[in-house]
Parts: structure tokens; sequence; C-alpha cells
RNA sequence: GCGCCUGUAGCUCAGCUGGAUAGAGCAACUGCCUUCUAAGCAGUAGGCCACUGGUUCGAAUCCAGUCAGGCGCACCA
């Protein structure tokens, strides 16, 4: 482990300070990367260029000391200076022995660590509006939100998941007059549909099923009293559909929060009362304010409206500041990259509490372009033709659809090529990766119906059989995965998983092709095993943080 | 006009709180299946890290400005 590097270094420290060889009170963070070159070692840090100017003295002469002592520590074959300052530290054949017994041992738990530890966190994400099929771009929010959560909880944090659920307000009153006038369409009416109705064709489905339902019931019912009833049963249908894409897409939430809930239980009027005591809410032109502008909005934003009634503004403030009661350490929110305008104004409300806002963090999901064979597919809710998750999934699958939303930042634009991610090509991530576990499952299951049995552990004589260039490399890989996740919670950026998987893979096959594991030679067919299933160990791992499968054959 | 994101090989993108000669995949060209999965591998070629200044031992990375693309600037949700 890396972690384990960090500590030698962190030990040859004290040790120079002890020995009064450097005074410095405050260290800085001890960074250590893998070697770029052989030559330069397994590991290598910048520690001393970093140390020269609280010393004041010359980075190679602080590199010179700190090498010395480096070179005391367990594990340490030799450690030398180099270039501007760099310490390259090369390490016993035993330090890879102590990984890989740690790979094999801890199994499904390889690559978790603690650095959250005690760290409550929320993750708010998708929280897409019950008025229809969440569609692509809700999808690649899931996606990261997802992963995300999976990643900070390996790396021991807290973590609830949730979906702010928006079921009040005029959206919903407009889902349900949609739903009544093609309901009354099909009972024969001629209908005028209204230019601000929503038009897709789930729209037909619900009333269709409101029709199965009650029949001809609502047919002579007021208008104000139908809408309220189709309203309410439209908003759970389309609720119910979107847990079920949600659920295929292999996410599943710890909460569902209901704004209707946050009027309810009268925490919108709350949440305006303190914002009056704290004297940020002022009323002009018949409206109600929220002085956003004190903390750095652009301008200041309406909480009720001239009408009486309230913004979603409103409950979305309400709803921040009962994340904030919750007690969590920290909150993250998923956005669509459209919606960045309205960083500033909750920003507002966490200043305005008396809240420091850096608790909140907020992640930009950018758009997703789809293409097919290179060429755009038309999107825009203006026709209801919009493209569909569950469309997306149903065409290339789970996997690759998870994958491939993970293959970017997510501060990036992303083109989403659906034949690409349906190829059974090379070219394909996705298959490549997985591809890199079934093998290894398939040799595995090679080597047990020849009678081999796979020792339980390593011990240096096996290890000395792996001497080439590429099992060292592939080791050392697989020696960084519970850093990259402790790196990947801590940036909260999920795509290094994905981009770490690659690499894995790409360690993997050449090597694979290059050499045989399954030989005469038992020692050597022992130790490539074990390498080859804790590289399988790692790559499940992995996939399983992603909500990838790892298949056993493919 | 203001704000946010992006600009790295022909294409799509990595590049971890600044580090040693900037990486990968695809596309192109040349090869590899009687051997544990060819959904794979080997090799060749490809670069003013958008541009201009600044910060320092050192910049693709940080700062300022410029240019280009995307998105957002509601008493909408």
């Amino acid at each position: 482990m890396r972690v384990g590097i960090v500590k030698i270094v962190e030990s040859a420290l004290a040790a120079a300070k002890n020995a009064g060889q450097i005074k410095a009170e405050k260290l800085p963070d001890i960074i250590i990367e893998k070697s770029k070159k052989e030559e330069f070692g397994d590991f290598s840090t910048n520690l001393a260029m970093l140390l020269a100017p609280l010393e004041k003295k010359a980075p190679r002469q602080i590199a010179e000391i700190i090498a010395g002592n480096i070179s005391k520590e367990k594990y340490v074959v030799k450690c030398e200076v180099a270039g501007p300052g760099f310490i390259n530290i090369f390490l016993d054949k035993s330090y890879w022995l102590s990984i890989l017994e740690d790979i094999l041992k801890s199994g499904k738990d390889y690559g978790k660590g603690n650095i959250g530890a005690g760290k409550k966190v929320q993750v708010e994400f998708v929280s897409a509006n019950p008025t229809g099929p969440l569609h692509i771009g809700h999808g690649r929010g899931a996606a990261v939100g997802d992963t995300l959560a999976n990643v900070m909880k390996a790396a021991g944090y807290d973590i609830t998941k949730e979906y702010y659920i928006n079921d009040v307000g005029r959206q919903m009153e407009t889902l349900g007059r949609s739903v009544y006038l093609r309901y009354l369409e099909l009972l024969g009416k001629e209908i005028q549909f209204p230019e601000d109705s929503y038009k897709g064709g789930y729209i037909k489905d619900v009333a269709r099923d409101m029709l199965t339902k009650f029949g001809e019931k609502y047919k002579d019912t007021p208008e104000a009293e139908a809408i309220s009833v189709f309203s309410k049963f439209a908003g759970s249908a389309l609720l119910k559909n979107i847990e079920n894409d949600l659920k295929d897409f292999g996410v599943e939430f710890d909460a569902w929060y209901s704004e209707k809930s946050l009027h309810e239980k009268g925490l919108v009027a709350d949440t305006i009362e303190e914002l009056r005591k704290r004297g940020f809410i002022y009323e002009s032109e018949g409206a109600l304010w929220f002085k956003t502008t004190e903390f750095g909005d652009d301008k200041d934003r309406v909480l009720i409206k001239a009408d009486g009634s309230k913004t979603y503004f409103a409950s979305d403030i309400a709803y921040h500041r009962d994340k904030i009661d919750r007690g969590f350490d920290s909150l993250i929110d998923i956005w669509g990259a459209d919606h960045h305008g309205y960083e500033g104004r909750v920003r507002a409300l966490f200043k305005a509490l008396g809240h420091d806002d850096q608790a909140l963090k907020i992640i930009f999901i950018q758009l997703v372009a789809l293409l097919r064979n290179g060429v755009p597919v038309a999107m825009g809710k203006r026709e209801g033709e919009f493209v569909t998750l569950r469309q997306v999934m149903d065409e290339v699958g789970k996997d690759a659809c998870r994958f491939f939303f993970l293959m970017r930042k997510s501060d990036a634009h992303f083109d989403f090529d659906l034949e690409l991610a349906k190829s059974q090509a090379p070219e394909n991530p996705v298959y490549y990766v997985q591809y890199c576990h079934a093998r290894i499952r398939s040799i595995i299951g090679f080597a047990q119906e020849k009678g081999i049995k796979i020792p339980e552990s390593f011990d240096l004589k096996l290890l000395e059989k792996l001497d080439q260039k590429e099992e060292a490399d592939i080791i050392k890989h697989l020696a960084s995965f519970p850093e990259v996740i402790e790196r990947s919670a801590v940036h909260m950026e999920p795509h290094r998983i994905t981009f770490y998987l690659m690499e894995l893979a790409g360690l993997f096959h050449p090597y694979y092709n290059k050499n045989r594991v399954v030989t005469e030679d038992a020692d050597l067919t022992a130790a490539r095993l074990l390498l080859c299933d804790a590289i399988s160990k790692v790559a499940a791992n992995g996939l399983a943080l992603l909500g990838v499968s790892a298949p056993e054959k493919m």
C-alpha cells in the first residue's frame, strides 16, 4: 500500500527532526508518487523541494538529509537524490509480498479506507420532477451520484443518498391538466391542448390507466377538482416509473424527501420567519423578498409572489435548512449544469443562517449529447421526443451505460455514442475491463479443471517467480487502489475509478498475451495464479463501485 | 453586458493540493489465433498543452487579460 510508503517517509522525517537535522515547525503534506521511470526507483517524493523554502536550504541538501533517514527504514533497500531534489525510493521485494497478501486476505474489502470515518455526508442527486420519465441527462447524474456515494462509503464516510421530489406547484397542476385532457380525449371529446401542457406519449399512458381504473367517473367532474385528482395520480405513477428506472439502473436511495412535506410541516414558513428575524426579508411590489445580495448574489430573490404563492426557491431554502438541521457534516448536491445560476442564492441561505457554506459542495453535471455512429441524435423536450434513460439502458445495457457516464469528469461535456457503447469490440472500454475479469476467472477455472490447487497465500519463494517488469508494474498498480479510492472520494471525482480500471486492464491484457499462466512449472503457475486472482479481485471491487457487473464468462 | 464550464495528437479524452523527457484509446500503416477467451496482443507514426503576459528553482496545472465553443442570468419549475 502506498499508505505504507507515506508512513515510511513520515517516520524518516520524524527521525530527522529528532536529530535536529530539520527545524521547520510546520511540515508540508507528504506526496508520494509512483516513479515514472525504472531508474527512479519504486516511489518518488518532491518533499525536499517543498521543504527547501521553509528550511532556507538548497533542495538537494535537504533531500540528502531525508534520503539518509529513509534508507534506514524497513523495506527500503536504497534511497537516492536526483534531479532538482527528488528523493527516489527503492523497495525490497518483500514489500510487494505484503501488498499481495493484503489483497488476497481482504478480498471484497481491499481498497477500503477510513479517511472519512466519523463524517456524515448527504448526497442528493437526480431529484427530477415527477412530470415525466428520466432522460439521459438524469442518467448521468444518477451514475455520478450513486458511484460517488459508493466510493465515499468505501473511504469510510457515512453516506445518505437522497432524492428530493418536487411534488407541488404549477408543474404538478400542468401535469394533472395534461393527463385530464388526454383522458377526456379518450372519452371522445374534442380537445384543444394549451401551449404549456406536457405532450409526451407517457401522458396518454397515464390517461389510459386512469380510464381503466375509474372509467367515466371524472367525465363531468368540475375541472379544478378533476385536475387535483389527476395530478395526484399522475405524480405518483410517474414517480413510481422513475423509481423503477433507477432501480434497474442500479440506483437505490436511502430517502425520498417530498417538497410537499416541507409545506405540511410548516418548514417553509419557519425558514422565512427565521430569515425575517435575522433581517434578510422585505416586501416590495406585493412580493416577499430574500436579500441574497447581502451574500454576493446578483439580485434579491422572491420567496412569496404577489399572488400569494411560494416560489420553488422558497421550498428549496427550507429543504437545505432542514438538511443542515439533520446534522450532516457535509452536503453534496448534484445538479445539471443548467442550474449553476442557483448556486449563489443557495449559498446565501447558508450564510444568512450563520453557517459555513463550505459544508455545501455542488457538483455540476454537464450536458450529454447522444450520438449514433458519430451523428447527433435529436433531443429536446419540445415535441416530447426526448431520449429517455430507459431507452438508452434498453439499447446498450446497464453496464455500458453506467460505465460510459463515468468516463468523463462531471464538468466536461459528454458525447455518448450508442453504437460504441453497444459494440463488442476492443475499442469499447466497458468490455475491455470486464473482459479482463472474465479472462482471469476463466484461467482460474481452467487451472482447477486440471486439478491445480491455488495456494492459500503468497510466500517469498513464490514471489521470486514473479520477476518480470510487467508483474512488478501490475503489483504497484494494485497497490495504489486504496489511494485511488481515497483521492476519488476526497476530490469527489468518481471518474477516477473508471480510469484506474482501464489502466489495470491495459496492464493485464498484454501480460496475458506474453505469458502463459498455467504451465509445467508448479511454483510459477501458483505464483501467477495468485497474481491473477489478486487482479481479478481488484477489478471486481472497482467495477462494483461503478455499479457495473464483473462477469465470470463473456 | 455579467456569471459558470470547457479548450492537451487527425478524433474522443486522462494528466492526482505545481515537479524529472506531456499519456491512453480510436482512426492510419505493418504484423500475431493447432497453446489458459483474438471482446485480445506487438510495432510504426502523430504535440506552439487555444493565445499573451505574470508568479518561481520549476507551469498543461496557479494569477490576469484575449480569443473560441457550451450553459445560465424569472414574481418558471
